[in-house]
DNA sequence: AAGTTCGTCAACCGCCGATAC
DNA sequence: AGTATCGGCGGTTGACGAACT
């Protein structure tokens, strides 16, 4: 006999969540914490099961995540911890304090691999791609296979938990901003009140979950200030003109994307 | 203006190691 | 000791908006 069923599949919703669904879900963790997830969404009233109210709460509603952009230096970071790493997302995001490693690994299949590609560059191995062949002839048309890539640059386990890893909020540590701070803190950061800290107990009932009233829970995505952070991007990447960071100015000294985002040698 | 293609990203799926029973 | 679930992770999908034809 095991553990009990995480949730039992039937009838639970699926799909993007609603904003009552992120207020109640939001209101839940910020008064209680969480203690397992499998009876988050039963506490919370969602018809979620605790895997997805998990993710949910990592990747978009924790009140220290950063929206937008990544910066010039995270940016390089992330393909310097690639280098090394490899697809370990949450390794790479555990060094990136209010990322996601979903964040993380969205932006880099959408924007770093390609502009690695633009330049040149293998995204996997991070060495020079091969120059462009010329079309087979019939003579090579089953050509043998490249040789295998070297291996990432591992970094020893034991080495990584030695270091200090980047300090993330932990649940028990979240403050729940009251809805009306939370309104001013949309124009100014993602900083939040320490209006109450949490305990990670969920001996609590479900009822109190209503503490904070629905009607009055401020759009999520405004609620801690998290949009119009970081607009930075590409554009002033590389443009050229006052740029003091690229986080590909250790492939290629010389280079620089053109106004329609063309790699120039 | 309408249709099509492309880019982005939130969310799901499935696997795995840890662990409760 | 064995079984089944939890929590976490990485890969993939699909909805939606923007750009293009």
């Amino acid at each position: 006999m095991g553990r009990q069923p995480c949730c039992d599949k039937v009838g639970l919703k699926k799909g993007p969540w609603t904003a009552e669904e992120d207020q109640k879900l939001v209101a839940f963790l910020l008064t209680h914490g969480h203690c397992c997830w499998r009876v988050v969404p039963k506490l919370a009233g969602l018809l979620r099961c605790g895997k997805s109210c998990r993710l949910r709460w990592t990747n978009y509603l924790r009140p220290d995540l950063k929206r937008g952009l990544l910066s010039d230096d995270e940016e390089r970071l992330v393909i310097d911890l690639h280098a090394q790493l490899g697809n370990r997302w949450s390794k790479i995001a555990a060094r990136l304090p209010g990322r996601t490693d979903n964040e993380i690994k969205n932006h880099w299949n959408t924007h770093i691999k390609k502009k690695l590609r633009k330049m040149g560059i293998d995204p996997v191995t991070h060495q020079p791609l091969e120059p462009p062949r010329p079309p087979p002839r019939e003579q090579d048309a089953t050509p043998p296979p490249p040789p295998p890539p070297p291996p990432p640059q591992e970094i020893e386990e034991s080495e990584e938990e030695e270091q200090e890893p980047s300090p993330l909020i932990e649940p028990h540590e979240i403050t729940a901003p009251p809805p009306a701070a939370a309104a001013e803190a949309a124009t100014s950061n993602c900083s939040v009140s320490p209006a109450s800290v949490l305990s990670p107990s969920c001996s609590s009932s479900a009822s109190a979950a209503s503490a904070v009233d629905v009607a009055e829970w401020p759009e999520p995505m405004y609620m801690f200030g998290m949009d119009g952070i970081m607009d930075v991007g590409w554009n002033g990447l590389i443009s050229g003109a006052g740029v003091d960071v690229d986080p590909f100015d250790h492939y290629y000294h010389d280079a620089s994307f053109d106004d329609q985002d063309v790699w120039i040698i």
